[in-house]
RNA sequence: GGGCCCGUGGUGUAGCGGUUAACAUGCAGCCCUGUCAAGGCUGAGAUCGCGGGUUCGAACCCCGUCGGGCCCGCCA
């Protein structure tokens, strides 16, 4: 045994024994005859005192230097009063040396684990070993464990089973591009890595395990964001006999229960709100809105329907929309200020950004476009936007699509300067009533929006030969402060509705046959209605954590272009082992 | 595939056409018995990511390249 307690343990009640501690030197305070150490380990950090009185332990900490591994013999005893330190749980006492070794020796760290650094984030990345070591990441790994542990401890109250599933899978070509792992076995075959284990559990419920879960690793080959990784992880959730409503009720009961127990000293809205996606674009311009703050796009339409300006008039004849946001307080904005809106709404999609401002004073507005208007329409749209003084408001034009992708842009970015988001607040959604479908205009053909087996809205069944476009499906997002947590549907079970939604996706029944034939078999012999849902497990906890993207709470994270920075990977490999999985290199 | 930003001692920054490349911190040595971001003194440490170019002269300007970040496309 290397040691009796650990360096977050002691406490008053353990004033007099003797104890030992192993840790790593947090910091050290020579005073010359008389040093200080931090003794640090992932419970917390012990002052330990060496006295030149016990000479020989007094030179192991003179020799000691930050990230030294010690091991401290000593005995547990008060601190004088005014050397109590309350920042530290076991700042009441202090370890007073009898006998010390340096168990291990370290070079000077490129990066100070004692002090939160604003170092270039590839360093950290390189050297991950040492910033896990920091408490931020500790925090964070300690968070993410919680989540995890509650997740299961909740769902095997509820009866659930974790049933593991395969890594090494079929690729199917539909969705995310797929990781391949080559056979030695098979010349010129691949397995896919799993993007989820959706096929899977749908087999499951088949075969009767009518409540399973999995926390599930996914991979998806697909360029990276702070907040997509190429390997991530999903509470996969799948049940029988189950309708939609029954999801979203357990969902919510997870997910209440789980933030009242791991972060109960944030503020939790319940119940979830619910909103459709037709909703969700329409007032908030995004699918996953951030629902901490109001900040809706107001339409302009109607106002502007006879309108001589060009840019309004032909979004409007296109079939588009012009719709806008009132930044309150931002009227003072500078051309520099405004052009960089500007470019925000394009990066969005827009062509351009139609603004004005109000003076604070009062007075004339300051508009980019004010005199192509027609008599009366500014002050229409001023009325509309309840617009004051002192405040911009920031209009654009076009299709829907680009109408709501620039200005969700700009509200989200508002959000932020404005400080409109309150990250103390827990603000869940539920947002229903996708379109099943969606056109792909570079293929010319209809795409599930979900997956090929997502079963339509019963109201809208009736509507799958004749409009596709417009017809719902019972699939759902859990969204949290503006980012997608969580995604499922309910599955199609019927073998009929099944082959019209693949004769819509064009999906021919040969393909079908050599794709799903295995679900589609499967499903000839007693399949039973069911549905799931699957939650981004770092998403979520990243969102726990306060921080804003999912590398600070993955213990190795990989770089936007996908490499380990710490192990180089990925990496070339022997040629032998191409050989022998009949690869050659391009 | 595209747009924008970043790269200077171990670390974080300043310098933005001529400087002995500055500051903080860390590091090393010495002094110091109540510190907890300990303090004091002394010192070492950078060919400015890399390669070209412009210039009498480049950390600084230009081109390319590598690495990192944010975003668009992509992510059923």
């Amino acid at each position: 045994m290397f040691r009796s307690h650990t360096c977050g343990e002691l406490r008053p009640e353990h004033v007099g024994q003797e104890v030992t501690l192993a840790g790593w030197v947090h910091r050290r305070r020579d005073h010359g005859e008389l040093i200080f150490i931090d003794l640090r380990d992932r419970y917390g950090i012990t002052q330990v005192v060496f006295d030149s009185i016990t000479a020989a332990t007094h030179q192991v900490a003179e020799q000691s230097r930050s990230e030294y591994v010690l091991q401290v013999r000593g005995c547990v005893r008060p601190r004088p009063a005014e050397a109590v330190n309350p920042q530290l749980a076991t700042g009441a006492v202090e370890l007073e040396a009898l006998d010390a070794q340096i168990l291990n020796a370290a070079r000077t760290t490129p990066i100070y684990i004692a002090q939160e650094g604003g170092e270039d984030e590839a360093l950290r990345l390189k050297y991950r070993y040492l910033d896990l070591r920091r408490e931020r990441m500790q925090r964070n790994l300690i968070l993410r464990h919680r989540v995890i542990k509650f997740m299961r401890d909740f769902l095997d109250q509820e009866d659930f089973l974790e049933i593991e599933t395969p890594i090494l899978i079929k690729s199917t070509p539909e969705g995310a591009r797929d990781y391949l792992v080559p056979s030695r076995v098979h010349p010129g075959k691949f397995y896919a890595l799993p993007q989820s284990p959706q096929q899977l559990k749908q087999m499951l419920m088949v075969a009767g395990y009518d409540k399973y879960f999995q926390i599930a690793r996914c991979f998806r080959d697909e360029d990276l964001r702070s907040d997509r990784q190429p390997e991530f992880t999903q509470l996969d959730m799948e049940m029988s006999f189950v309708e939609q409503e029954d999801v979203l009720v357990l969902l919510e009961r997870l997910f209440t229960a789980l933030c009242q127990t791991v972060v109960p000293q944030k503020r939790l809205l319940t119940p979830f709100r619910r909103l459709s996606y037709a909703e969700a674009l329409e007032r908030y311009g995004s699918d996953k809105p951030d629902l901490r703050y109001e900040l809706e796009l107001i339409k302009l339409d109607d106002l502007l329907a006879n309108t001589p300006f060009q840019v309004f008039r032909g979004a409007l004849d296109a079939g588009g929309q012009v719709k806008g946001l009132r930044i309150p307080g931002c009227g003072g904005y500078s051309r520099k200020q405004l052009d960089e809106l500007v470019e925000l709404a394009k990066a969005g999609g827009a062509r351009g950004l139609a603004w004005a401002a109000l003076p604070a004073a009062g007075g004339e507005v300051r508009s980019s476009f004010g005199k192509n208007l027609g008599a009366g329409e500014m002050e229409a749209l001023v009325g509309r936007m309840q617009a004051q003084a002192g405040d911009l408001l920031l209009i654009v034009a076009d299709q829907a699509a680009v109408v709501a992708a620039s200005l969700d842009k700009l509200r989200r970015e508002f959000a932020t300067r404005l400080n409109l988001a309150d990250p103390n607040t827990l603000h869940f959604s539920w947002v229903l009533d996708f379109p099943m479908l969606e056109w792909n205009e570079d293929e010319a053909r209809w795409d599930a929006r979900h997956h090929p087996f997502t079963a339509p809205l019963d109201a809208d069944l009736h509507l799958l030969a004749s409009d596709p476009g417009v017809v719902r499906a019972k699939a759902y997002d859990l969204v949290l402060n503006g980012y997608e947590v969580g995604g499922g549907s309910i599955r199609i079970h019927r073998r009929d509705v099944q082959q019209q939604v693949f004769d819509l996706l064009n999906i021919s029944r040969e393909t079908a046959q050599a794709q799903f034939g295995h679900m589609l078999e499967a499903f000839e012999y007693g399949a039973p209605p069911h549905g799931g849902i699957a939650g981004g497990i770092d998403r979520i906890v990243m969102l726990l954590a306060d921080e804003s993207t999912i590398r600070e709470i993955m213990a190795f994270p990989k770089t936007q272009q996908a490499s380990d920075l710490m192990t180089a990977a990925p990496s070339s490999v022997d040629e032998r082992q191409l050989k022998e999985l009949h690869i050659a290199l391009r």
